[in-house]
RNA sequence: GGGCGAUUAGCUCAGUUGGUAGAGCGCCUCCCUUACAAGGAGGAUGUCACAGGUUCGAGCCCUGUAUCGCCCA
């Protein structure tokens, strides 16, 4: 709950009667007296819901607009990035709704599996002390769905909250039946265009989940290490050979695997031109540098000096095919020629373990015959490649290996040295590099080129799936077969750059690992085993036929690694030279066949593959699967869902909805997601998935530094809609998205420490001191510790939540937006239209008018160009700085009793349409609030509009966008308002310095004539009213009274009466005059600035010049009123 | 190590094609004034990180330095 607002005080107030107000009689539904979003958000949401304001249907519409929301993780709570997602997506749908776009934001969730199963199983253990191993397969799978379930509900709740305008009826799960026929259709047609392999490769290993995790699931932590030298001994050294060569190395227990040791080919030269380097570096450098510079410098030339010797004569050992022997597996390894090893580094010589480091990896695809060794278990464990060191934890065996390398007098020292180390995100335990056969999708261009979108009438040929996203930014996709160019993709707000991160990361055209070993997901279809020979020909007859069938693939493996189709291979294993036994993988396009036919590929030796598919495999497929990909018509959705097939007059989801529109995400998402997504829309229909990006900022803390739960900076969006609502969320988020900028929003923690009926305290994070443990604070006032991550409740230290006060930004604005409201409702009963010529109209409504329809396209203006700061800006000022501060006030004589009637009757119908206008501007980024309004609106003033009436609509969701009228614009008029509100502004200054009370009215005598006289003449009335006047005269030679207060505005001057303080009058007016004069002077001098006259274009001299003269015209008045005041 | 970006008021950020810097919050003064004190009126606040350069003129363009982020290895 937010704190209760500070008592007021004038506590008299509520008591006393509105006078002019009062008399009115009272409105059908009272909106209550304060603005209070937790009551009235609920509301709001619920009527949105039963009327299901958010649905999208496919009909006649041609301009559609489609967000496909990034799905959140079932695992976890919505934080600050999902709220900013979820806002600017929102923004944009509820935009384009308005736009009368057929507009559909598709939501739902992803299975998330490692990170979910870890949830999962981590509950397991602590709530029945159970592994997964306990329960089994099918048994955990289960309790994940019943995870699923609260978890998806709990996100969409938040959701709706947020005020997200998705359409809930077409939600949808990455593992629901509709997605996962998609996911097994890629899958099947990837095998079978073999681009889906099964490889021998080095993953990020982790041992505790027991799978191997995606690079973007890692995260490098800094850890005290040791640096280990360990001498291997020579085989049989010859006289002056050295009889060992040393290695170092981060973990030593990884020599059980070593396959070679790699020294490099001419390090003499390689040392040299390191040295050359430096020298040039160093003679480059700065003083500061300098002393680095030389210290690396001497390095290397002691290097040349003492060590190159040995190594020249380990390269000619290696050269002549020498070996070593490896210490206490004593097997005989290489000494390997490979520029990896860098002379001017460690020993020069490097130890190869090729299934434990990815560079020793590379170094075996260079020389193949030094073989891969893996020693590690997949639970962390030494296998049995490690000889006695089996079964021993490998933190242990590098223990026992160093003891007993030691023992043999093989450790030359040990240094301290701190390492960086990747760690599992899921499990935070170290990864280990580790060798085994995994999935992969081939990215790199194939020979003969991959076909897109397949049997459809977008089919085209492209060289790979990395390329072919890659052509998909550059706008090189080939046309249409009709001659239409295909749709780009782009990039906002900064196509440049964010294309850039996208191409540098698709141009590596990396493999992509799609296994995971885990329980939770989509299994691998595919059936595989090993086969002898003889057995598969035996087979041929019986599968000949059904491996013609087009939903089935097959692949035959020979152990060279070749890979074969059954027709190809069944030849092929009859010749001589035949292997005696394959491998066999059989991928079905059907899921029931691996019920009906999988038992007799069991039978055979075959079974189905235990892995599951990486989450974003399925999440590539998002845009489409989603909407029934690859049939529609028969997509079986849940029940009370809106079917994706076509009916009478309806054309089905995925013709009519794909491709979408835009995606909304962040920066880190381009590289895993947005590139995903592109190749699949491409690779299964032949057409991009969207064609705009848009990237959103990233969310920091007061520090800079990305909020995360576990440090305990993170704001959780419900505690903000608690506290502030979610319009206030919104218009703070919206506030914040400026451009391509991260954002810092200072976060605090609410004091927990605070007494019954104290105020609240806050707590600033970045200054607070860190408590004891990670997420815990100290409260600078009661030096106590707080815990903001809610796990310290063990250790006795008191939670506390966060939040941000810069969301009272937010809720300051709904409130005026209340309250500016309801005083046009108090003053709209009875409001009834008729066409209204905008001419003829008071110079207040043509003047509002007119900013109005400026307003209208700033704002429209500002969301096209993706910058809703911007937009949201532009909305505020015009409603706070134009209508409430100015045109609401110059209303309010015409709504006084006993106002003319007709004006009074003008007035409303212009402040109601006025006002529907704003509501409509304002309602994608505070649409609670708006929505509550309008229904307020609708009941007091049903037509609405000026010259003619308003598209009506039962829901301001529903309403059409504002897009002006050329008709309202009246810049003369404009330009009037703007003199009198200079003058209004001048009156009030002086006011505020005589401090003259609000009530007092004042005379004003101008003196002015001709133009100027026209305009003060015609804003008289307004002036007087506006700036508290009783009486103004406008005269040629209007006189000074002793008593009075001089304004000088531009080339005219203004007394005002009965105000005196000479002094404060002069002091004034010698400020202005000073600054005036500084002014001239910088003018002055840059006019007399021959070069300037000479070469600058004549435009900007001209305005100048101009610019010159009216200043001294100003000063001139001041001075001579200088002169009078003596 | 490579790449991308940032540095503007006390704080958070805008600043279009180069023409002497803006907003919100905070701060100061005054105000119960006929919707809003979650408000109103008025005011103060800047070596545009630093050093060079281009230009008649640089917050903006170029080069370098410092500091801080992010991505990739």
């Amino acid at each position: 709950m937010r704190p209760d607002p500070p008592v007021p005080r004038h506590s008299t107030r509520a008591s006393r009667p509105h006078l002019a107000y009062t008399v009115r009689p009272p409105m059908s539904t009272e909106l209550p007296a304060k603005y209070e979003p937790q009551t009235l958000e609920p509301a709001v949401t619920a009527r949105w819901l039963e009327t299901k304001a958010f649905a999208a249907s496919p009909d006649a519409r041609d301009q559609r607009y489609v967000v496909m929301m990034p799905l959140p993780n079932v695992t976890g709570a919505l934080h600050m990035g999902h709220a900013m997602d979820n806002v600017m997506q929102d923004l944009l749908i509820r935009w384009h709704r308005m736009q009368g776009d057929n507009s559909l934001w598709q939501a739902g969730t992803d299975h998330a599996g490692i990170a979910t199963q870890a949830v999962v199983e981590k509950r397991l253990k602590e709530i029945e002390g159970k592994t997964r191993h306990d329960i089994g397969r099918e048994a955990l799978v289960q309790r994940i769905w019943e995870w699923k379930a609260q978890s998806q509900t709990r996100i969409q709740n938040q959701q709706q909250a947020m005020g997200c305008s998705c359409d809930w009826d077409r939600t949808r799960f990455t593992m629901d039946e509709v997605c996962a026929r998609a996911v097994r259709h890629t899958f099947f047609a990837m095998f079978r265009d073999g681009l889906i392999f099964r490889g021998n490769r080095l993953v990020n290993w982790d041992c505790a989940l027991q799978t191997a995790v995606a690079d973007d699931e890692l995260y490098k932590e800094t850890v005290q290490g040791k640096f280990y030298y360990l001498r291997y001994p020579v085989k049989d050294p010859a006289a002056g050979e050295p009889t060992h060569v040393i290695v170092a190395t981060t973990r030593p227990e990884t020599m059980l695997g070593d396959t070679a040791v790699a020294v490099h080919s001419d390090p003499a030269r390689a040392l040299r031109e390191a040295i050359l380097a430096q020298q040039e570096k160093l003679a480059a450098a700065s003083d500061k540098e300098k002393e680095a510079a030389q210290h690396e410098l001497d390095r290397l030339q002691a290097r040349e000096r003492d060590l190159l010797p040995v190594l020249v004569q380990i390269a000619a050992m290696a050269k002549a095919g020498r070996t070593l022997l490896l210490p206490l597996i004593n097997r005989q390894i290489p000494l390997l020629l490979d520029d990896w090893a860098d002379p001017s580094l460690g020993t020069g010589c490097v130890k190869i373990t090729p299934a434990h480091d990815p560079n020793d990896y590379q170094v075996w695809q260079r020389h193949q015959h030094i073989g891969a060794i893996s020693v590690l278990a997949a639970d962390g464990t030494i296998n049995q490649n490690g000889g006695k060191y089996q079964g021993q934890d490998r933190f242990a065996a590098r223990k026992a290996v160093m003891a007993d390398l030691q023992a043999l007098d093989l450790v030359l020292k040990i240094e301290d040295r701190t390492i960086e180390v990747d760690h599992s995100d899921r499990s935070k335990t170290i990864v280990e590099p580790f060798l085994s056969k995994q999935w992969f999708v081939r990215m790199a261009d194939v020979e003969g080129g991959v076909v897109m979108g397949r049997g459809t009438t977008k089919e085209f040929r492209a060289p790979g799936l990395a390329e072919v996203a890659m052509m998909a930014t550059a706008g090189t996709l080939p046309p249409l077969a009709d001659g239409t160019p295909r749709t780009r993709v782009m990039f906002h707000p900064d196509q440049d750059r964010y294309r850039k991160m996208y191409d540098q990361w698709l141009a590596e055209k990396r493999d992509w690992c799609i296994s995971r070993q885990l329980w939770w997901g989509h299994r691998i279809p595919v059936w595989r085993g090993d086969m002898p020979v003889q057995h598969l020909l035996m087979l041929q007859p019986m599968l000949g036929a059904q491996l013609q069938r087009a939903d089935i693939a097959a692949w035959i493996l020979l152990p060279d690694g070749n890979r074969m189709t059954p027709t190809e291979a069944f030849l092929h294993l009859k010749g001589p030279n035949a292997p005696t036994s394959v491998e066999v993988q059989i991928c079905f396009l059907d899921a029931q066949n691996d019920a009906t036919i999988g038992p007799m590929l069991q039978s055979a030796g075959l079974e189905l593959d235990p892995d599951v598919l990486d989450t974003w495999f399925s999440s590539a497929l998002w845009p489409h699967s989603t909407l029934g990909w690859p049939n529609p018509e028969n997509a079986v959705v849940d029940p009370g869902q809106t079917p994706l097939g076509s009916g009478p007059g309806r054309p089905d989801s995925l013709s009519y909805y794909y491709p979408g529109s835009c995606l909304v995400t962040g920066r880190d998402i381009i590289t895993l997601w947005v590139a995903r997504m592109v190749l699949t829309g491409l690779y299964n229909l032949g057409d991009v998935p969207f064609s705009s990006v848009f990237l959103h900022a990233t969310i920091l803390d007061g520090k800079g530094e990305r909020m995360s739960k576990s440090k305990g900076n993170g704001i959780d969006p419900l505690d903000i809609i608690s506290r502030y609502g979610a319009d206030a969320l919104r218009y703070v988020v919206c506030e914040l998205q400026t451009g391509t900028q991260d954002i810092r929003l200072p976060v605090q923690a609410i004091s927990p420490f605070t007494q019954p009926g104290e105020p609240e305290q806050l707590i600033d994070l970045a200054t607070a001191k860190a408590g004891p443990y990670l997420g815990t604070f100290l409260d600078p006032n009661s030096k106590q510790v707080m815990d903001l991550v809610g796990q310290y409740g063990k250790q006795g230290i008191t939670p506390a939540k966060a939040t941000s006060d810069r969301f009272t930004i937010g809720a300051n604005f709904c409130n005026k937006l209340f309250n500016a409201a309801r005083f046009a409702f108090l003053n709209l009963e009875g409001t009834t239209f008729q066409p209204l010529t905008a001419t003829s109209l008071p110079m207040e409504d043509r003047w509002i008018l007119s900013r109005l329809n400026a307003a209208i396209a700033v704002v429209h203006g500002h969301l096209t160009h993706y910058n809703p700061s911007a937009a949201i800006g532009a909305a505020r000022d015009f409603f706070w700085n134009e209508l409430c501060d100015w045109y609401l006030e110059m209303c309010k004589p015409r709504f006084k009793e006993g106002a003319d009637a007709a004006s009074a009757a003008t007035g409303k119908q212009v402040l109601a349409a006025v006002l529907d206008q704003t509501l409509r501007l304002l309602h994608p980024f505070v649409p609670f609030l708006t929505e509550t309004l309008w229904q307020k609106l609708g009941e007091l003033a049903p037509t609405r509009g000026v010259n003619a009436a308003f598209a009506p609509s039962a829901q301001v969701v529903h309403a059409q966008w504002p897009t002006g009228d050329g008709s309202w614009r009246a810049s003369e008029v404009e330009s009037q308002v703007a003199t009198m509100q200079q003058w209004c502004v001048a009156i009030r200054e002086t006011r505020a310095r005589y401090q003259v009370p609000p009530r007092e009215r004042l005379v004003l005598r101008i003196q002015a004539d001709g133009e100027t006289a026209t305009v003060l003449t015609a804003v008289q009335p307004l002036l007087t009213h506006m700036a508290g006047l009783s009486e103004i005269t406008i005269a040629a030679d209007a006189q000074r009274t002793a008593d009075s207060a001089v304004i000088v505005l531009g080339n005219s001057k203004a007394f005002l009466l009965g105000v005196v303080d000479l002094e404060k009058e002069k002091e004034k007016l010698q400020k202005q005059a000073e600054k005036l004069r500084g002014q001239i002077g910088g003018l002055e001098k840059k006019l007399g600035n021959e070069a300037f006259v000479a070469k600058a274009p004549p435009q900007v001299i001209e305005k100048e010049r101009a610019s010159l003269l009216g200043l001294q015209q100003q000063l001139e008045g001041i001075e001579q009123s200088l002169r009078q005041l003596g």
